[in-house]
DNA sequence: TGCTTGAATGCGTTAATGCGCATATATAGA
DNA sequence: TCTATATATGCGCATTAACGCATTCAAGCA
């Protein structure tokens, strides 16, 4: 049970489903997270973290980089529904696409494109 | 999102998967529900709350009572596919167990079998 | 060995959640 | 209309969760 409740505590998070729904377009560092949902370090680590120790993720380490991606392979069947939920239900979300659209200009910089991002966040 | 996010949380809690765990079984009343969890009015009617407000309910008023069941007609198809997943990952659960057992034997009595139940709750 | 850098973590603060107590609401019956 | 009873709810407290800041950890390189 304990388990299950864990898992579901991983979904119940704006961060995490915006997390969750960039690693289903591909495998991404840290700082691309960062950049993909427009957050802090620490809150993408964490964030990962959270969703990683559900079981959702797979992590693979790249020289310095932490490398996070969607566990497609060892996932529980039951995780495997969840996520095909989780998708169904926030088809066409507007947040969710945006995600994705900087997503495909993040690139594996580090976080110290931190800086210019925090000018981005106050403006937008 | 915040949709998506409500009915995760609704998941995300003991008390309300074991009360879903009873409804997939029959129709409750409150005081049904606080006999076979063994749980106090105020937190049955919470988490019944909870879960009805995320869409895994159904209320029917039967004079004083209120008479709770999973919603299997009205639920989103993505509702319904959580609730089979919960079951699939829940599937021999010793506290859902039991608390099918008592239901057996829970009757419509109102919450005034509170007092009897306290002392067996201090007990157990 | 020391420096740089990507990511993780301890700590403190703030917000959200769960629940009990007491009370309010609503319905049935006298 | 008055009372009894099943359920809902306002309030307060304790616990947990989220996050930022500063620091630490770890890998690569000079």
């Amino acid at each position: 049970m304990r388990e299950t409740i864990r898992t579901f505590k991983a979904l119940s998070d704006e961060t995490r489903l915006r997390i969750l729904n960039i690693l289903l377009e591909r495998e991404c560092c840290v700082c691309e997270v960062m950049q993909a949902l427009n957050i802090s370090q620490t809150r993408a680590s964490r964030n990962l973290s959270a969703l990683y120790d559900a079981g959702f993720l797979k992590l693979r380490k790249d020289g310095v980089w932490s490398l996070y991606s969607v566990d497609r392979d060892e996932m529980n069947e039951y995780l495997t529904d969840l996520v095909r939920a989780v998708t169904k239900s926030l088809k066409g979300n507007r947040t969710l696409e945006d995600d994705r659209e900087r997503l495909r200009k993040a690139v594996r910089v580090g976080p110290s494109c931190a800086e210019k991002m925090r000018g981005e966040r106050t403006v937008a």
